[in-house]
DNA sequence: AGTTGATCATGA
DNA sequence: TCATGATCAACT
């Protein structure tokens, strides 16, 4: 998907285009964008995703940082059902599992990928299909202290047992707002990480995903 | 293979 | 019914 419109010069620019896209359908923001939309998400699951992208002129190709990076705002379509509640948990970012030594919560991937971010609500009800699909308001959100030390010490406990070798013993029952789960083209790639003796083992690549539970508390704020 | 964008689909 | 574990696509 190309990336054709102008990155956003600042903060009011960006809140502007989300504020004018809010009612819209999937469908009537894609022929906006000239693009198709797909008839379900069973292949091009991150359509919706790369659709905002391109429309709010997240900057293409920029890895490991923010989508607008030169304002550190990270962009996130989340689908929620008719009560605003998400239907889907929230992706965040790979998991390093080997060479953790010296990452620390202020210095980590998911701290720094949540400072900011531009939630766009969306209709992601099933029985809709993708082009009919309503995007709600767009706001722009930062941890509290509270939460922010809800993620740090899920994070902490899961990085811990990740240093203690045991990567195999996590699972998505880990973290009481932030998880670890699986995150690959299928379940045969494998990445380095630590094993039970310190040894370097192979195991399936993870990424760390917001609970329902915690992003729901987010919205409610938001619209509350 | 790594990392981004995520949702799918099956077992409990 | 629903969360976990698995999977799909693009791009590097």
């Amino acid at each position: 998907m190309l990336n054709n419109s102008a990155e956003p010069q600042n903060l009011n620019e960006l809140l502007a285009r989300a504020a004018q896209i809010a009612g819209l359908t999937l469908g009537e923001l894609a022929a906006k964008a000239r693009i198709k939309v797909p008839p379900n998400f069973k292949r091009e699951k991150g359509w919706t995703g790369q659709l905002l992208e391109l429309s709010l002129g997240a900057s293409a190709g920029s890895k490991s940082q923010q989508d607008f990076a030169h304002l550190g705002i990270e962009l996130k379509t989340i689908p929620i059902d008719l009560n605003g509640r998400p239907l889907e948990t929230t992706y965040v970012c790979y998991a390093h599992l080997t060479q953790i030594a010296g990452i620390e919560w202020h210095n980590c991937n998911v701290k720094n990928k949540l400072k900011q971010v531009l939630w766009v609500p969306i209709d992601g009800r099933r029985e809709i299909t993708p082009c009919d699909r309503i995007i709600a308001t767009p706001f722009l959100w930062s941890p509290s202290i509270v939460q922010d030390q809800q993620l740090r010490q899920d994070w902490e406990e899961l990085m811990e047992l990740i240093a203690l070798g045991k990567i195999e013993k996590i699972t998505a029952r880990h973290g009481q707002y932030l998880q670890l789960r699986p995150k690959a083209a299928n379940g045969q790639v494998l990445t380095d990480a630590i094993g039970p003796g310190g040894n370097i083992i192979q195991t399936r690549p993870r990424g760390f995903y917001l609970r329902k539970e915690f992003t729901h508390a987010i919205l409610c704020e938001a619209f509350n």
